[in-house]
DNA sequence: TGATTGTACTATATTGTATAGTACAATCAG
DNA sequence: CTGATTGTACTATACAATATAGTACAATCA
């Protein structure tokens, strides 16, 4: 079905469901107006506990990625985000630093880094076929 | 003088020190051979438990970054890494791929992912004077 | 009405992070 | 050799983040 958690990885599940579900808006396999799966629904595909779905799916709702509309449901939102853009370009950048430093510590060059760069942005461009959600 | 930490930060102390040398070294501000701070002597400035500093060194030497010689100091390793880099690639295109949805969140197109991409190149190239170490 | 859904608690356990203090070992300058 | 410096190694403690478990409540809808 869809979104997979990796309970060794140090990042914790809440992120990676949070991740995970960005990932396919994304993608494009889930489109504004989209129900989700419940949230006690997910937890037991996930094994998880459903309060950490729950704090999931309210951090995805404060970002306003999605709408919790109780006794309803879940859904995609329709103007997913636009708000707080700066901050996050922001946070975007330092990331983008970040990587390109360790990025130069693994010697790869400039080109090299470039063609990485590509290679990821094709890849999430055409590739529905993603393994996450 | 150099290097600074964010209390209030989520990111733990001693992964911004990680952090920080590594880009004073992708600056070129720190280069092979060059004598680093004490542990103590930083713990003091950055007002942190020795042990703190001591953990961030070490996982620096783990990288193989830096060299710990007791009794002696702590210095800028000479072939900072080499090992481990298709593991570490592979990382690195797994980080690239979450900030490239975190981006699209964003609705940047994709000529302002390249023109931040270039910006943080040049920035990293050129700019001396950085903030961190 | 009854099932479903999101929400809100409390309690508990585990892990990561950081501090505090102490002690030891290797190195080097004097 | 002495003494200071430096990295290392413990123990103990505290706090916050993460996650589970269980329960209960509120809104929605068939």
């Amino acid at each position: 079905m869809w979104l997979r958690v990796d309970t060794r990885s140090h990042t914790p599940m809440y992120q990676q469901i949070i991740d995970g579900v960005k990932e396919q808006i994304a993608r494009g396999n889930l489109k504004p107006g989209d129900r989700m799966m419940p949230v006690r629904e997910l937890a037991t595909t996930l094994s998880l506990n459903h309060n950490t779905v729950a704090k999931a799916y309210q951090e995805l709702e404060r970002e306003q990625v999605i709408e919790l509309i109780r006794g309803r449901g879940t859904f995609v939102s329709s103007q997913s985000e636009v708000i707080d853009s700066e901050n996050r370009k922001r946070e975007l950048r330092d990331a983008m630093k970040k990587w390109l430093v360790d990025a130069h510590h693994l010697q790869m060059s400039e080109e090299e880094i470039m063609s990485m760069f590509h290679a990821v942005v094709v890849e999430l461009r055409e590739g529905k076929g993603g393994d996450m959600l």
